[in-house]
DNA sequence: TTGTAGGCGTTATCAT
DNA sequence: ATGATAACGCCTACAA
């Protein structure tokens, strides 16, 4: 009674063979009425379920999806992994979660035990300096279908969704060249990570473009957390002469910008301009609001999920590689050098005057 | 060669029985030396990988967790989810993640799934007005311990791992007390969540103690998101007399009440204090930096996922409701009416004047 | 149309 | 100490 009820316990129920349970079941032969009749009802009066176990055994694939991120925490992952699930548990998916740290090691065994698992398929944000490939190929040839997410490890020639980087840091820099800015600094993410390269292409091509040089002491890199991100701008903002505005690789090394701000006591926008890449909500609520590049997490976990079940029912042509858009989203965290005396103060703001003060003695 | 490699394999190049083979990697006979080290390098050069799926079969149990929440996407969620996963990781355990939106229907189907998966057990966060009980019931009574985390459904007499909401809405509103409040609003969360009650019992025993009474419409529900935490503001700020602070059950209502202040171009704190709950990292960074009840998510989940495999290893003792500290994070968003022009301004701030100013035409 | 039986990869029992 | 063998629950030829 206590133990979940079998095709064999219905079979017994309804007077038929075990083998016809399961063809009504999975509709793979044409049962008389009377029979389906019978075996629908004790399936419906014993509450059977199907052993996804037995299953997975039988077929050798379950409907799980492996989805592989470095850490939950980090704001930007969540959305990323709700838009797969979703998509998957519209197709009767699940997904088993599983954070790596950046830890290539963890990311290995996670790998592996997925496989073993019989996944259906992986989704991979990767690891900062994974060899995906070697993990993918050890053992036996993959049988399941993989696609990267966000990130790309080095040489990845397979599926993979991400995001323009390289065009939303080029926009992020123009912007503040537009604004006036000449000293620009930026604080980019961890070197072996394609989308932290992307940024920092796309940042380097909009200097390139308004012929400004930037000096190699004003490129700092962080670990695209909150944490590095203020010391990195602390380092930043002793130097002289001093950028007017950093371009901060992700949101949460701008808030620790902020933060490095606020301690030094300087001003955002007036002393120096910052914008971010990742659009967090969070941006909305920072003193000030921050301007950033925003990409969405959610359509990317979704985008990805859709092209993995696309392999796992057959797909079979060359590995896409889908760059989703970017949008620059203007805040308050960037001020205007150009024409500082010259902006309206469309409602006087508590501030204004101090502000002035302050534009007028940099 | 495509295929995964058996156990049978393994036997084959090692010229033992199959019998054996399980015997070296389970340890459950002694096997001489020699064909010990023959099984082992079989296992190393073929690179074998038990089926978890044929073992779950077989022992009628998985390594897998089930954890139901509503929304990862919500910021407290993922902390939870990180503790849990962090504690199932060193016990070989995984974790299916689930997101039921708060809706019963998809928790049901959910808590069957993972039955029907032999999940060794389930860690829920109860959709708002779910019976868990009787999802759990339903159909063969519960083998898979289950353990509710952050808040539980009515009536609800298994293992749990709370917070002690009542005693944190407690600390909150008596500060607020104690800076001078006498108009007292809350924003409570849905009615049908037992940590919304608790924080609003809190909350009304320190107005009790204190001998102060609340209109009904000082108290106004909400879902605990941000709209509708804006929403229930802006009733809020349209009364007069206008409430000079405002408890929001959690930190995501207090950001939508700080965007309706902003709108209607009220101070925070100086027109009306705000306390939030969950201390949200983003408390750090709004403006102001938001006064909150602290509670760790990622504590609560690692104590939910501990007791869970306590009790998959056996642990049979009466059920368990653990109740986590909470602590009130002071920062800028409460201001204390009663001495407010004897506050020494520690560090000149800019907007001292104006902040003056406005706090005595208050 | 329906039933029988083999096998998916393990573990565990029982002989040997 | 080791090997054969029977399940676990399901799917699917193939036979009837």
């Amino acid at each position: 009674m206590s133990d979940p009820v079998t095709m064999r316990q219905i079979a017994e129920r309804a007077q038929v063979s075990i083998g016809t349970v399961s063809h009504v079941i999975n509709g793979t032969a044409r049962v008389r009425t009377k029979l389906r009749m019978r075996v629908q009802e004790a399936i419906r009066s014993l509450g059977f379920q199907p052993s996804a176990l037995a299953q997975g055994l039988r077929l050798n694939r379950t409907k799980m999806l492996g989805m592989i991120i470095p850490d939950i925490t980090n704001p930007f992952f969540p959305g990323v992994v709700r838009g797969a699930e979703d998509v998957a548990f519209r197709n009767s998916y699940r997904l088993v979660l599983c954070n790596t740290d950046n830890e290539p090691a963890k990311e290995a065994l996670y790998v592996a035990e997925l496989r073993s698992f019989r996944a259906a398929g992986l989704l991979i944000i990767p690891a900062a300096g994974s060899d995906l490939r070697a993990e993918l190929s050890s053992g036996t040839p993959a049988t399941q279908p993989v696609v990267c997410v966000d990130r790309c490890p080095e040489g990845w020639t397979g599926d993979a969704v991400v995001v323009d980087n390289e065009e939303g840091a080029y926009q992020a820099a123009k912007h503040l060249i537009r604004s006036g800015h000449r000293h620009l600094a930026v604080i980019t993410g961890p070197a072996l990570l394609a989308n932290a390269i992307e940024r920092l292409n796309g940042f380097k091509r909009a200097l390139r473009e308004a012929r400004l040089s930037i000096a190699s002491e004003f490129v700092q890199e962080a670990a695209f957390d909150t944490r590095s991100g203020y010391q990195a701008a602390k380092r930043l903002l002793r130097m002289l002469p001093r950028p007017t505005a950093i371009f901060a690789c992700n949101d949460l090394m701008a808030l620790g910008v902020l933060h490095a701000l606020h301690e030094l006591d300087l001003r955002c926008p007036e002393d120096v301009s910052l914008v971010g890449f990742d659009n967090l909500e969070v941006c909305e609520y920072t003193n000030p609001a921050l301007t950033s590049v925003y990409q969405s997490g959610y359509q990317m976990g979704a985008a990805a999920a859709g092209l993995l079940l696309e392999r796992i029912k057959g797909l079979q042509d060359a590995p896409r590689h889908i760059a989703l858009e970017t949008e620059l989203k203007l805040r308050k965290s960037v001020m205007s050098i150009a024409n500082f005396d010259k902006i309206p103060s469309k409602k006087p703001r508590r501030r204004s005057k101090a502000n002035r003060e302050a534009v007028l003695a940099d």
